[in-house]
DNA sequence: TATGGATCCATA
DNA sequence: TATGGATCCATA
């Protein structure tokens, strides 16, 4: 998979460009997307691009999660104390990780977006309510780029559709980053939908990492 | 319909507490979800209890929408300028009435969100972005609240749900509404789903009123 | 039960 | 094609 579109808040453009904790964050995101590909053996990723809407979303987070988990230490499902602790409603952030130097600590948090586009304005609502309760110091959101997701399921959560709405993020450190398939190509086979597709690897939670401590 | 739960920032009770516009305008919402009833001979609203996420959701809006259009004057779908004009990707505001009294103007945006609750993440935003841009006055979102939308169809979104996410829009002018049925009976029939519930009222576009000038 | 998601629909 | 929505799924 390739980056291909990214904006970043004047805030967001601080950090990264002026703190090496921050600078590494956002690099593993994008080698960990990079790493994505399809079919499972190639070395890139190849949609097949013979119908519109004819491929399935799930597997193509995996290898993106795998990498941020195992070769980056980030944590999955880390729990907002705001909701947690006041009792309230609410899910967690789908990946996180604390990058300590020092007695510096700079928390990110991600959301891989690949569900409905209007998913993707909750994943932002969810950042935000992070940065503003000083639990998260910088928030990415990982999305296709129209191109891709017009070969995905239908109506999947899509740079060019969430970007009219990046401006109410303004002020807040917030990187958006859209990727593509490397190349289109008919032959390669479609991505499975459904169930079919659903990895058993077991995922790297936050939970679990606190109960082990 | 009965209202039930309603948040409003403190900059939306100032707006509702010292203007008459603002006033007439959160009072013509409530009458209007307030006048929806099931079965439609009714005269209250309904809901079959007998089996969770038993009823569809599109004919429940159907009332509302009547009395905001044929009763108050208010339009549907009204674009927002920034991104029509920007050429930015978007859809309209959901309902939208401008509220006049000698040379004052007060627009307000309303949102009737029965869709997917991250759906309701995207009206906000919308709203959002339309408060920023001075295109709304004061933004209403309207919904039912949790227990009712136990037997709406699954993931629908509820009052609560949203709630952790209303300080979101503190210093803006925003009013939450939830709303339930006034009763719960096993007896009525369950409000159909998929398309069978479609009505063919024509409705009362901005477009074309705009068109009409 | 709670929550993020995945999928496909209806209409303009 | 674009966009909001409606519906049901998977997992904890």
């Amino acid at each position: 998979m390739k980056v291909e579109k990214v904006y970043m808040t004047k805030e967001a453009k601080e950090l990264v460009n002026k703190d090496n904790l921050f600078k590494q964050s956002y690099d593993e995101v994008v080698a960990s997307i990079c790493s994505a590909v399809w079919p499972m053996k190639s070395k890139t990723f190849k949609i097949n691009n013979s119908q519109k809407n004819g491929n399935g979303v799930v597997p193509v987070k995996e290898l993106c999660y795998a990498m941020l988990e195992d070769t980056y230490n980030w944590y999955r499902e880390k729990p907002l104390n705001v909701l947690k602790l006041e009792k309230k409603k609410g899910g967690p952030i789908d990946v996180y990780k604390e990058f300590t130097e020092n007695f510096d600590i700079k928390r990110v948090g991600l959301e891989f977006e690949t569900g409905n586009i209007s998913s993707a304005h909750r994943s932002m609502n969810k950042l935000l309510l992070g940065l503003k309760r000083n639990e998260i110091d910088l928030a990415v959101i990982l999305m296709p780029v129209y191109e891709l997701s017009y070969f995905l399921t239908d109506r999947v959560s899509n740079y060019e559709e969430l970007e009219p709405y990046f401006e109410i993020t303004e002020g807040k450190p917030f990187i958006y980053i859209g990727f593509n398939a490397d190349s289109f190509d008919s032959s390669v086979p479609l991505i499975p939908k459904g169930k079919d597709g659903m990895s058993k690897r077991s995922i790297k939670k936050w939970k679990d990492r606190i109960e082990n401590k």
